[in-house]
DNA sequence: GTTATCCAGGATAAAATATATCTACGAATA
DNA sequence: TATTCGTAGATATATTTTATCCTGGATAAC
């Protein structure tokens, strides 16, 4: 029961991301700066986010990172489900049918209550991730966190970000 | 974001130990052949129960394992905090103050927002398990599982269950 | 008492996973 | 065409999980 550190810095890319103008882009290593992480690990993380669609990547010397949608449709739960993968925290191994009590696989058919239970454990704990938009991170950031630190975030956010001409490159 | 396979055991043998009569205990030994499992490492586990005082032990030859309070009185929050920890998934390693924008370290006080959204998160979580007593378990086991399997767990209780003279020697 | 059985706990090792880095490659822009 | 940047794969390191063994202590049966 533990999430991975890639969790915490995913969050927080996609969150500054959603701070850019427009369609502009932010490197990743820009964005590896930003929270003094390992350029080359953190781009495997951005990666997972773009593979789930959550980012956009734009290749050349005028590219980055960019939301692939805005930051009121990405949902904490998004995030980490890309980087944690979809599969629930318990799996079930069917313990049962291991010992010498076990009988035909015909009494097995049913799932384990205890499996079950912890599912719908887990289902509750997704559901309480996916009410938390990234929208709602930024805007709680900006009204209650430290003006100091907001400032000098968006700073950063500003030195690093560039303007692109299409609208995006995913369009078709 | 995962479940260590210990916990998946440890409900298991706490369910099996609510079906022992009164207060007669069960070898570790016999818990971990009913489930197929290497009896040495089992033993980690039902130590950690015990820890936890889901579990209480007598050694000796006529010793084991059985609950510590009634079936009623635990949930499975209780076995899969014992197991995994009571430390949430998810820690926040402050990672805003890694970069080059921190600032003071005054900035900071305020706990971070995402942190907070994922704590609210597993808080949901842990509600959930708290809600399914072993003796949820154990019924619903009783009443919907296959009679077959059900029947051949009893049986295999009732062979090494072993009875006890004192009620419990944890009783001062 | 003596012995046999059982749990507690430490040391240790093997396996799996997470973390981190590097390099070659392809895409896009100037 | 050269430069900048993301993609993907191979690979190394650290950490955690899983698993086993062994010593010691406690208890009941003999």
């Amino acid at each position: 029961m533990k999430l991975s550190e890639g969790v915490e810095a995913a969050i927080h890319c996609t969150a500054t991301l959603a701070s850019v103008d427009g369609n502009s882009t932010m490197p990743g290593a820009a964005l590896a700066e930003a929270f003094g992480l390992s350029p080359s690990y953190l781009l495997k993380h951005l990666n997972q986010l773009t593979a789930a669609r959550i980012l956009e990547s734009l290749p050349g010397p005028a590219g980055g990172y960019r939301l692939a949608r805005a930051a009121e449709q990405i949902t904490l739960l998004d995030v980490v489900l890309a980087i944690e993968g979809r599969e629930p925290a318990f799996r079930c191994s069917e313990i049962r049918q291991r010992g010498p009590v076990k009988i035909g696989a015909s009494a097995y058919v049913k799932p384990c209550g205890i499996n079950a239970a912890m599912l719908k454990a887990e289902r509750a704990y997704r559901a309480a991730l996916a009410e938390v938009r990234i929208s709602d991170i930024v805007a709680e950031y900006a009204a209650e966190g430290d003006p100091r630190s907001y400032a000098a975030s968006c700073a950063f956010v500003e030195r690093h970000q560039r303007p692109q001409k299409s609208a995006s490159s995913k369009q078709i």
